[in-house]
DNA sequence: ACTCGTGTTAGCTG
DNA sequence: TCAGCTAACACGAG
């Protein structure tokens, strides 16, 4: 699920877990938290706390004290493809939203990946069925690019146009551009009318600045609605094959090594 | 039964 | 150096 609205979200639920004493943390999950060895996030953080929690793209990360109140490490958190974050208080009370339909396929405990908890009994987890959520110390948040929310039209143009690669793994790119994914890439390119496997580099300056306004105003409406599944075309894509909006069929196939979706007449 | 996928990253190849 | 591919993770949906 989770792309820049998602995460964006997810942080609010990790403010919940600020300026709270840590406990205990299960950080035995190798893979999730690699290169950690288990232990070794519990070691560096246990007595402290996390006191400000960010978000550049899809990564957040905490700043944290230790006991005595100096700072310590930065926690990075990443949800990979479908995690979420659960915060719950004192009274075990949880925010966060439901994992996962919970109706059909009830919690498992053993898809929690990482686990801080709290000298008050609250928690937070991280919540992740497929294990491609991430947890680790002092993330490298400077090899990201700047924040999709965030960047300038003039930013936007000289980084997205450099080489020759689609203008869609330009997007997806999260060295270029923080925060966009596979779904809100596809939904940016069709606002903007442009063909998503286009090199970068072949794109004029108003396409540019049309893909740049198409990006803020897709990203605006996944914000509002809560979350980019609830995009123009995102939203239709498997319906009958048809542009939402013209009516001509849509092509599937691969871009930039991911599943992609165009308008065959207004995408060319 | 079998393929695909809202993500990232190391490692390889041309 | 750049661009593109693969595997790894593990599960649900179609």
């Amino acid at each position: 699920m989770p792309e820049l609205p998602e995460v964006e979200r997810a942080r609010q639920v990790l403010l919940g877990a600020l300026d709270r004493e840590i406990a205990d943390i299960d950080d035995t999950d190798d893979w999730v938290c690699r290169p950690h060895r288990p232990g070794d996030i519990a070691n560096a953080l246990a007595g402290g706390r996390l006191v400000e929690a960010h978000r550049r793209g899809k990564a957040m990360w905490c700043e944290t004290e230790t006991a005595d109140g100096s700072a310590g490490p930065r926690l990075g958190i990443h949800l990979g493809m479908g995690g979420r974050l659960i915060v719950s208080g004192d009274d075990g009370e949880q925010a966060g939203g439901e994992p996962d339909r919970p109706d059909r396929s009830p919690r498992k405990p053993e898809w929690d990946r990482f686990t801080v908890t709290f000298a008050d009994g609250g928690q937070l987890r991280l919540f992740d069925k497929r294990r491609l959520g991430r947890v680790r110390l002092e993330p490298d948040i400077d090899a990201l690019g700047p924040d999709a929310e965030d960047i300038t039209p003039a930013q936007f143009r000289e980084r997205i146009a450099r080489g020759r690669s689609a203008v869609k793994a330009r997007l997806l790119d999260q060295s270029v551009l923080a925060g966009v994914g596979n779904l809100l890439a596809d939904e940016t390119l069709w606002q903007a009318r442009i063909r998503p496997s286009v090199p970068a580099d072949e794109l004029t300056r108003t396409e540019l600045d049309r893909l740049h306004r198409a990006l803020e105003s897709s990203l605006r409406a996944a914000i509002e609605k809560g979350g980019v599944h609830t995009g123009e075309v995102i939203g239709e894509r498997n319906a009958d094959g048809a542009c939402p909006r013209c009516g001509a069929p849509m092509l599937h196939g691969t871009v930039g090594g991911r599943s992609t979706w165009w308008c065959s007449a207004e995408q060319q």
